[in-house]
DNA sequence: GACTGAATGTTATAACATATCAAGTGCTAA
DNA sequence: TTAGCACTTGATATGTTATAACATTCAGTC
């Protein structure tokens, strides 16, 4: 179990990795990474943090593209079904997945200060609740984990 | 671990012991549990969902309350805050607590369906997180588990 | 009675999200 | 080759959730 996020990394590359797996992961599947599609996970992981729809909608717009709410919630959802992005439920906004390709039930560790947000890996986590839920006759299909607190630079500051 | 909120039980009772667990709470703690809080607090009891605020203010309108946002909002600030109710972050709504007085971390399960929550008990799931998390010197305040899927009856009914 | 702090009332608006319908695009099967 | 289909995008409008800001009321207490 390990977190990304509070780390400083080579980050042009890590865009341009992430941008060519999706790539080859929509080919693999049959799904059009279109150019707004595209520009939009860019653009989330050039951010490197939880955005919100009209966040997102702001640069689209910077871009020139048209810049009605649909345009940006159809990108997301789009990102979040294909797995290249996490809806941050806490904060309503949305963030580029760090674990591009390999299946896995995220979690995440949210910064109440500074809304620096980390992806932790939750598989350990989803397993305890399924046997709660199996009690009670309850099928989980999706599971949310988010953790408030404070991240280390904010502690520092503090 | 177990859940509750998929099961039948005595209702009105159960409404009427927890107004008094929170009454002689708020007593101890020196917090005033005044008409509106108690009121919203019974509505969410009486209703057992998960209640947006737009909701809670429709019910608290009936009453002959002024019903503007802020006031359902401060309501369920009080009662989150009090620990008398949960925001369910997935849903943009709110749920009393049913293990009012003992300190808990609640997880949800929320039928994507019908939309009922249940909740159990997630104390485990946070002792994994922290090891998560204290490898990358984040300290965890609060945790919020939802696992969203299908609640005994709808799958019945599919 | 006058001060204080908490709670409430009220207006306005910010922030997040979706419904709907029209138009374009690319594939494929007759 | 073109008719039909599925999907994507464009555009307008609206619905839903949440808070800022400031005025007023009220209970407790000095």
């Amino acid at each position: 179990m390990n977190a990304i996020g509070f780390e400083h990394h080579d980050h042009a590359t890590c865009i341009a990795s992430t941008l060519r797996l999706a790539e080859d992961n929509c080919a693999q599947r049959g799904l059009k990474f279109t150019p707004v599609r595209r520009r939009s996970l860019e653009i989330l992981l050039r951010e490197h943090r939880a955005m919100g729809a009209y966040d997102l909608l702001a640069v689209l717009a910077d871009d020139g593209h048209s810049a009605q709410p649909p345009v940006a919630y159809r990108a997301l959802d789009f990102l979040v079904s294909a797995g290249f992005a996490h809806k941050i439920e806490r904060l309503n906004a949305y963030i580029a997945c760090c674990h591009l390709g390999s299946d896995h039930t995220p979690a995440f560790l949210i910064c109440r200060n500074c809304r620096a947000v980390g992806e932790a890996n939750a598989s350990q986590v989803e397993i305890r609740l399924d046997a709660a839920a199996q009690a009670v006759g309850f099928v989980i299909e999706r599971t949310v984990v988010e953790a408030e607190g404070l991240c280390p630079n904010c502690q520092d500051a503090a």
